[in-house]
DNA sequence: CTGTTAGCGCATTCAA
DNA sequence: TTGAATGCGCTAACAG
């Protein structure tokens, strides 16, 4: 019929033959109304494919608005994902800001959603994780005042909370230097996500020469994969380096089938102690996701109360967990 | 000062002493003002705390409105969560729908949160994940026309999609029953959660004299303890049926750490399948949790469309998926 | 029971 | 460069 979600009340109320106020009344279910209006007015709305407007319905409803939150983050990642919405749902409902989540599977579509979700202003805080910005963005930012925190990874100018992957990498490899490896591989992620790449990179810069094979849909099965190719380069591998625990889990599966003894052969730390590392034993580099949701949590209610207020970033400190796929100091 | 955030643009323009049009002028960095009056404008916002109206935004800037859709959900379990936000919160991007989160602890924040959504009308669409709701909040529902699904749980009279935990606990028990097992015991999770009560209920329907241990937060300690504790009970239990993979893990380990061989000597069933489960040989109860997903994204993607459109609901299939901590049949 | 009227807070012509 | 007026779609008095 006509375009749908353009009929307004007042079409409605032509075609019923009644005045907007009776629209009102039977879409609100509020005072009496006599059924055959009512039914004339339910019909006109299904006719018309009417469709209410929030915002004319908020702003007539002279109710306060709460502040809204746009999360953009990818979703590629359970644990890291719930670790930092979950302190942060709770938290925020308590605070009375509503959370949109937007999930962001590449760099195009993060750019389509920040053009929308600016230009529509959807919300009054924004939130972007595991992801940077280029300047015309940051200006665009500034521009309109909108407050901005970054999770996962820093940015200059705004505040943020991170760990320093690079480090983390380095973490990695001098602990099993350490331990008496001589010969360490690394496997590594998809180069997409910033952190596996500074991981690498970091990784790089302390150990040059180093095979690396990539994990690239960071499973157990390709870190198993990564394993055999690295063992097929170089029987005297004695170390490996992972990006991350699930590949790592693969690594020392892989070895063991190999019949290379962990860690008394071929010692294994993985990256981010997610849940379980511990039953498997597997010694790995904490990195303490839920602080990175509960300081969002409070960045965020800061903001909300006051939109320039100067947000320290934060460089959380990451840890090795010593389980058992290494050696004993 | 003055109730912030209750300022328009008319009190900044009066305290400015300049037009409502100026004000917005200088407010969207639009066409030339003057610095004077601009610096003007700019401490007045400062001055009275002015916040901007999304709604009144949205109603001036004619702009087509996205649907929204708002979840509530326990965000609890990691992989449940994410299994089912993810898939949605892609393909809803896709279809231009937002997607709201909302953390929902406890029956208590599950009322609160609903009477503030509906109240304001916060979205068009809900989707209720792992919980229930009485007859006055449907009829309610009813009334406001508010399209709803559920997720996880059924629900009389609304679309939802679920699978039968009831039989999910049967299927557990017998599997174990067919593998030999004569002395069963149950570890449970906490009654608050619908799911993990239906679960007991449907293992008491079959074995009412079993005996049960209550893993409390769902973690591999306390699925250790409760092994404990019905080992202390019944030193020749032969079979455990865990309401979840998690504590199931737990159990696993308690009975080799007190020398019973697995699955020689007492054999475990999980539930869920969550990601590692294969890793770890574990013989447990699939829950095809992606599918949750992929039909709540097609049961909202419809409902955007046609609000009123009947939408089945779906009985998914659980799948016993037999590993290491079970015998051969 | 029902229609008329007046805003809600903002962006935007249109004049000045 | 600026201000007054208009309208976005809806709710809520206020009359009839």
């Amino acid at each position: 019929m006509t375009d749908p979600g353009k009929a307004t009340i007042y079409d409605i109320a032509r075609h019923a033959k009644v005045g907007i106020a009776t629209v009102s009344r039977v879409l609100n279910g509020s005072s009496r109304v006599a059924e055959p209006t009512r039914l004339a007015v339910r019909r006109a709305v299904e006719e018309l494919g009417w469709r209410p407007s929030r915002a004319a319905r908020r702003l007539a409803a002279r109710g306060a608005e709460r502040p809204r939150l746009a999360a953009l983050m990818p979703l590629f990642s359970a644990t890291f994902y719930h670790a930092v919405t979950s302190p942060l749902a709770g938290g925020l409902a308590a605070a009375g800001i509503d959370l949109a989540i937007y999930d962001v599977p590449d760099r195009e579509m993060k750019n389509r959603l920040l053009d929308r979700v600016l230009a529509e202003r959807a919300c009054e805080l924004l939130m972007l994780c595991s992801m940077r910005i280029g300047p015309e963005r940051a200006a665009q930012l500034r521009s309109l005042a909108m407050p901005t925190i970054f999770v996962d990874l820093q940015q200059d100018g705004f505040p943020s909370v991170s760990v320093d992957n690079h480090e983390g990498a380095k973490m990695q490899y001098r602990f099993l230097r350490a331990r008496g490896c001589k010969r360490i591989a690394y496997v590594g992620g998809p180069a997409e996500a910033h952190a596996y790449r500074d991981r690498e990179e970091g990784f790089r810069a302390v150990a040059p020469d180093a095979p690396i094979e990539i994990a690239a849909a960071m499973t157990v099965a390709e870190g198993r994969a990564a394993f055999s190719r690295l063992f097929a380069r170089d029987k005297r591998i004695d170390g490996v380096v992972c990006v991350n625990d699930v590949p790592a889990i693969g690594v020392v599966e892989e070895a063991r089938m190999r019949k290379r003894r962990v860690p008394q052969d071929v010692q294994v730390i993985g990256y981010d102690d997610q849940p379980l590392m511990d039953v498997f034993g597997l010694t790995t580099i904490r990195q303490p996701l839920p602080e990175f949701g509960d300081w969002s949590l409070n960045a965020i209610r800061r903001l909300a109360v006051e939109p320039t207020a100067p947000v320290a970033s934060a460089r959380l400190a990451l840890s090795v967990i010593e389980r058992t796929t290494t050696r004993p100091a």
